[in-house]
DNA sequence: ATAAACTTTCAATAATTATTGAAAGTTTAA
DNA sequence: TTAAACTTTCAATAATTATTGAAAGTTTAT
């Protein structure tokens, strides 16, 4: 495999792998390009390396920018606006983590909040609703919650020795 | 808020949320729908409380079967077919978590080996390109190991003083 | 062996989501 | 102020994904 066939591989495996973390494919594709860019790249480049058109260059940079994972770079004497990713992993990690947690999994707690305060009637099925629902509460709380944790400490030796402390 | 309005409010909140765990909305409402039953149901109950097609039943029960989340029961005396999921929530998230990986984070993880391991020519672009997916290919074997770990403790307990632990 | 009760399959269709491309908008240089 | 260089917007269209429903398949009771 040389040079092109990685690259291709790289950002179309990534790109399908978008869903995995809830973006769209031309997306994940752009944020992959950047990745293993050595330099900012322009929107042309871009148009032209994943062959997309430029609306949808256009739109899915600020999506990217949205997220704050890409940012503009301007470079002195170029009209152009030029694109950068973040390139430390654990800082990836870390954004996509916090965005997921606040657009989606946010929202669910506080619906299964709500539906496991429901009133209890005494009825068998009341009972169950109620109960089910609690637990998954607590469930995607603690998951949340953990999930933060860990992608927020900034050092890898702490990933690393809680990782070697669960085995 | 009474019964009702809960249940369905749930149903539809856990339905939406089917593409965080990377499953479609039907496949999650029936979920849902078995997680805070009472008793098991048939297809004829799911196809009515749902809305849904006979065949779009059968079709997704047959995958929550597939990913091991539901279960047939066989009723004495009758001859209807019902259905339960898995009701213990660790467990559930445990299954999840498994089968995620196994369909999905695993081939990734296999592309980014590969392709972090082509030749090294010499170039700066080269040597981004593996320096870059060698780095996301440790991150997320890393964090699939994590989740897998975590999700694996049985005792909650466990979850609880590893998540102060790291607070 | 037959038929009723039930489930599965799958081609057709509907719903959703992503993409295009050209017109409108913005910025900069002269 | 003008026009060239660039970016954004958005209605139309394409691509993808989910759903239906009826025919075919299976199981069970008699």
């Amino acid at each position: 495999m040389n040079y092109n066939e990685a690259k291709i591989k790289f950002v179309s495996t990534w790109g399908s792998l978008g869903s995995l973390w809830g973006i769209n494919k031309a997306m994940a594709q752009i944020q992959a390009l950047l990745f293993i860019s050595t330099k900012p790249l322009s929107m042309e480049d871009i148009m032209e390396d994943l062959k997309i058109s430029r609306g949808n260059t256009s739109m899915n940079l600020r999506q990217l920018m949205d997220w704050g994972i890409v940012t503009k770079e301007i470079i002195p004497g170029e009209r152009k606006e030029y694109f950068t990713t973040e390139k430390d992993v654990q800082e990836l990690a870390r954004i996509i983590a916090k965005e997921r947690s606040r657009r989606e999994i946010q929202p669910v707690i506080k619906v299964l909040k709500e539906v496991s305060s429901i009133k209890d009637d005494g009825t068998e099925k009341t009972k169950e609703l109620i109960k089910q629902t609690k637990a998954l509460h607590d469930l995607t709380e603690t998951a949340d919650d953990m999930i933060n944790k860990i992608v927020n400490q900034k050092q890898n030796w702490v990933t690393k020795s809680l990782l070697k402390l669960i085995k």
